[in-house]
Parts: structure tokens; C-alpha cells; sequence
DNA sequence: ATTTTTCTAGGTAGAACTACTTAGAGCTAA
DNA sequence: TTAGCTCTAAGTAGTTCTACCTAGAAAAAT
């Protein structure tokens, strides 16, 4: 049987090392690559075509989402987990969105990586089970567009500027737009997300910063 | 020579192995305890009294700050290594009052950590570099105490009922207070902090919460 | 014992946001 | 071409919060 190869993307170099000596345990396994970013990650998988590879959210650059992403759009081969300390259902949505393998978190490796590695490998997917219960979630509401994607163009611009704590003059001023335009429009944001209460908007907003 | 008698506290069993890695490649240092939780670190150190204790902030029950506030209240003899990956001023403000020897970045360490060991055993201290910075301000501001300090403990109840996105209304109505008596705190606590214009509270609450 | 701080509460004003309404122009799709 | 959506703008009303102010009672500090 051939070898499962395998490279690792983490800014944490105490991470790849422990990565490391957890997966080198195993014979089947062989790690071709390290990356300490998205950038050199990227090019790891195309010179090295990789079966698998294991890649961090947060790292300098491209971060392991945007990474899975170029790597899905020039249908490049290698399956993708995604190693991360985010349980938060905004990053692991749009880890879902880009045909990720394997989604795990940071804090339930313990003896479960390789099972993962090679689950992955046989084509099964793994999700940790912190995780899982989204998909539960998923799979009951699915069909529905979640209420974000309701939102305009010019609705997620002006968003964005709330996120930024901007008032509606403010707002108004940069888009050279009235004040009573902002105002219409946050009133339609935040009737089609369903917020109420004088800072639910602005909340929203911060939250879902990542995605504006 | 004594080898440096050494403990891990990460809640991540990656990271755990990692610093093992980094750590056990040289002869100088002993490693005489893991632990995945606060409460089981301060087991260790109780137990094992190690020369140093290398602790992560974000771990479940007790976080490193928590064990570093302990050790410190009973008068334990282990220094204390603060391993994480917050830079936000906040979390290293809080580890410089625990007395900690060193503040380090997991993102910083690649031959660094064994250096870190060796200085904190010889009484020194080790700041991450990113996070000196901070340090600088501090020496240039020293004596002042900090905005935060300067809250009343009813202000600070209120604060924390802010960062909870409460109205005035409703927190009147659960300290069972005049509207215009929280209306007043606000106000108060605005000043006292330097907080201008309309969301700067709510965030300032947020972003303070773990304080709280 | 006197001063200061804290907590309480209210007055007044204005800014900012929410909530719901109408309405015209422009663009798109059935 | 009609129907619907988007973007623009404004009317009206009400809530929430900010920004000043005064002031008495209680607690803490000097």
C-alpha cells in the first residue's frame, strides 16, 4: 500500500511539531511539506500534490479557508481538513461550502487524527463531534437560504460601515446618500434578519464581519 | 548541574506534544508533568513543585490566569510561564499583575521556548517580543492606573449587565433602580473612560467582558 | 469631625436608532 | 408589458442612549 502523503500548514511552529510527532507514530503516513502560511501552503500543493492537506484557519495571508477555496476553483487534487481552534458555526459554514473532508478542532486530537488522516484518505469525511451538531441543524433547515444571503448588495455594503461602528450620518456622508436612505436601510436589514433592540443591528454587524 | 524541573498545562493535546518535542531535545530541562485543565495544573504544581510552569490561558475551569492568580495568593514557589496565543493588551496586562516571569506567543516560538526556559530558571524575564510593546506604553504611563481600575463596584455591576446588551430599562428593573439612576452610571462610566458617542459603551463592555 | 466619594434620583436637551408608512425611478424577469 | 424587486428619499412616532446639570443620603477616608 502506498503511503498517504500528507502536508501541514499552521503559523504555529510548536503545532506542525506536534502534528508532527502524532502522525509520524504511523507508518502509513508521510509528510512531504510544512507551511507556516496560506501562501507557501498553496504552493506546497501544487508542487507536491499531496493526498491531504491539513490546514490552519488563522495564519498570515491566505488563511486555510482561502486556501481550500483557490484549491477548489482550480480543481487541484488534494482532500482538505481543516485544523482549527474555531467552534464558531460562521467559519465551519463556509468550511462546508468548500468541500472540505475533515473540519477539526484543535482540542479533540487526541488520538483521533490519525483515524481522521485515514478516513479521509478511504474518501469518508470527519467532523469533530463538538461540530457535528451544526450539520443536525444543517440538515433541518436546509433548503432555506440562510437569512445573510437575503441581504442586497447595497445592504451588505452598508452593513459592513455599521460593523465599522459608524453612524448613519456617517454612513450617509461616504456613500453620499441621504440619512433617511441608511436609516431605510437598516431598517430592512433588520426586518429580514429578524433583529430587534436598539444595538441588535450593530451586534450582527460585528459578528459577522469575517463574511462583509 | 539540577535539571530544570518543568510542567505543561495546554488544553490541546498537539500543543502538549509539540512543546514536548521542542523541550525534550534538550538535557538541561524535565519535564515532570502534563496537565489539559487549570484545576489539574494547580494539582501538579501542588504535587510535583516544579521549577517552572508553562500554562495556556484558554483551557477549560481554571484558565492559566487563574492558576497564575492561585499560585500566587498561596505563596507557591513555581514561576510561571504564560504560553498563549492572545497579543490583546488586556490578557498581558492581566498576567504582568500575577507576577508571571514570561509572557510568550504561541505563534513566536521556534527556538525561542528552550531560551525562554533557561533565562525564567535563572530568575530572568521573557517577554515576546510582539507583545513588548505594550511594555514601553505601560513604563511611559506608569502610576496612572488604568481607566478600567478607576470604576466604581456598582459601576462595574452595570457594566457587566451592559455587555449583556441590556437596556437601561431592563437593568433598572433587575437592581431594582430608577431608570435615571443607570442613566447616570452610564454617564459616569462614559467619562471615567473616555468613551464618546453613541455604541462606544456596549462595545467597550464587550470587549472588557472578561473582566466582568 | 470634616471632607470626599459613592449611590441614588431627577431636569433638560439632543443625537441616534428603531418601527412603520408612502412613493418615485430604474431594472429585471415572467 | 406587467409585476416585482431594488434603491432612493421622506413623514411620523417612539425608544434608547449621550451629555450636560443639580442634589440629598450614606459610606469611606483623611
Amino acid at each position: 500500500m502506498e503511503k498517504i502523503k500528507l502536508i501541514i500548514a499552521d503559523d504555529h511552529h510548536i503545532f506542525r511539531k506536534g502534528i508532527l510527532s502524532i502522525v509520524s507514530e504511523d507508518a502509513d503516513i508521510e509528510i512531504t511539506g510544512e507551511a507556516a502560511n496560506g501562501d507557501d501552503a498553496l504552493k506546497l500543493i501544487v508542487e507536491n500534490k499531496p493526498d491531504i492537506a491539513i490546514l490552519d484557519i488563522d495564519m498570515p495571508g491566505l488563511s486555510g479557508l482561502d486556501v481550500a477555496r483557490k484549491v477548489k476553483s482550480q480543481k487541484l487534487s488534494p482532500k482538505i481538513v481543516i485544523l482549527t481552534i474555531h467552534k464558531d458555526k460562521e467559519y465551519f459554514d463556509e468550511a462546508l461550502e468548500l468541500d472540505i473532508k475533515a473540519y477539526v478542532l484543535k482540542e479533540s486530537i487526541a488520538n483521533d487524527l490519525i483515524d481522521c488522516i485515514k478516513r479521509v484518505a478511504a474518501g469518508e469525511y470527519y467532523i469533530s463531534s463538538a461540530i457535528s451538531g451544526y450539520l443536525v441543524e444543517k440538515n433541518k433547515s436546509s433548503g432555506k437560504q440562510s437569512d445573510f444571503e437575503k441581504l442586497t448588495n447595497s445592504e451588505k455594503e452598508i452593513l459592513k460601515l455599521i460593523a465599522q461602528n459608524k453612524t448613519s450620518a456617517q454612513i450617509a456622508g461616504e456613500l453620499f446618500r441621504s440619512v433617511r436612505t441608511i436609516e431605510n436601510h437598516r431598517n430592512n436589514i433588520c426586518s429580514k434578519l429578524g433583529l430587534k433592540g436598539p444595538h441588535a443591528l450593530l451586534l450582527y454587524a460585528i459578528e459577522h464581519k469575517t463574511k462583509l
